[in-house]
DNA sequence: TGGACATATGGCACTGGTGGTCACAACGAG
DNA sequence: CTCGTTGTGACCACCAGTGCCATATGTCCA
């Protein structure tokens, strides 16, 4: 190594944020505090996440990497879509005991706004891998129908399933997940039916009002 | 009227505030030029909303309205899924030749970062509209598994609408919405097909890699 | 006409995230 | 020991957002 050692590392400044994010929760702990914790300067932890919103996300990177490996290694014997809603599956598949810090993780994502908005960010970038493998298996370009609605809806159906286990934590992200594909797939199946299928889902918020004068 | 008048209105700081972001762009727009450009000050800007980021919205809480009404008048002679389906697609319709501050302000939302994140606490509100409708009708718990999952796949579907109507401005998104709702009903009639279809869709970006000391 | 009251305004100060700059510290190599 | 390399942290500026409060501008009533 030539140069300078590096002063800390992205799992301690992960573990001291983690502790006080707990304590105070996220909004409440400034990047002085975290940094304070961890006994570097406040500007240097600029050089390990790229803003405050990151540090719960980790190193999403390598977690995209992982991704598109489950992809590339799903046989081509079924279809686009079944590919996509098993990888997905495994893709969030994780042990249903341990990792109380994912467990930790997922909730503060997930509860806390200022996370959610920014999520949407690294959720494009994991859409994109789906429509990019997508695109690929029906040969279409990556920007076209199929593989960016397929990207969409499949972001839903995780978000909902991550949802779901938080409201009941003793339930499993598998298990919904793939009881959301088996509605997804009911849904086109009986068009007509009365309820208790999922099948035209539809639109989003419209451009907003223009405004009248007050 | 009781009380001192209002300075300014919604309208006058939107169109203030859309010519400084066709000029210079959003990120670069401060709060202190626009109340300038209205001729307010920069603290009168946060009565009028509730940040920055809600500018380009404008007044979203009339829109939901519109969209429960929408819903409401629904025919009860069809399926939820059809009937939200269908209530998207009439959501999202505007004149598709006037409107110009509409394709700026959707433009502005879906192309800059910051309101891409900001927008999805705009988009849940959005969702917990079709929950609840389906919800009533399933007779089930807003929070439960299918409502969930068709507002987060309605979204995904408008959402899809909006990005290929970005990319060719020629295009309807009425159409867009309507080849979607297609694709999402081939996809589950013949879930084995090789390409050319919609099916079972995934999963969402699991929790970060847990850090290994660098 | 002249308060009294209601309401909106806008200045000020302060916090906190973000980004630029730069001198300095710590390590390996020659 | 000195040089080159690289990370650090201090200082600074900027901007969004928020609480506080004096002030402006209306209506209403005596």
């Amino acid at each position: 190594m030539l140069g300078r050692p590096l002063a800390t590392n992205h799992a301690e400044i992960e573990r001291a944020a983690f502790r006080l994010f707990a304590e105070r929760g996220f909004d409440r702990t400034t990047l002085a505090a975290i940094a304070a914790e961890v006994g570097v300067g406040r500007r240097t932890l600029f050089r390990y996440y790229a803003s405050k919103n990151d540090i719960p996300w980790g190193q999403f990177d390598r977690t995209l990497d992982g991704f598109r490996s489950i992809l590339a290694d799903t046989p081509l014997g079924v279809s686009v879509y079944e590919a996509v809603g098993q990888a997905v599956v495994e893709f969030n598949r994780f042990p249903p005991d341990a990792s109380p810090s994912h467990v930790e993780r997922m909730r503060l994502l997930l509860a806390t706004p200022a996370l959610q908005a920014h999520s949407v960010l690294r959720y494009a970038e994991w859409r994109q891998v789906i429509a990019e493998y997508a695109a690929a298996r029906l040969g279409v370009a990556p920007h076209s129908l199929e593989p960016v609605l397929l990207g969409h809806v499949s972001l839903g159906l995780a978000l909902t399933a991550y949802e779901l286990w938080l409201e009941d934590p003793a339930s499993s992200v598998t298990d919904i997940l793939e009881d959301g594909l088996h509605a997804l797939s009911r849904q086109a199946r009986d068009p007509g039916a009365r309820p208790a299928q999922v099948d035209p889902p539809a639109g989003h918020p419209k451009s907003p009002e223009v405004d009248q004068p007050d």
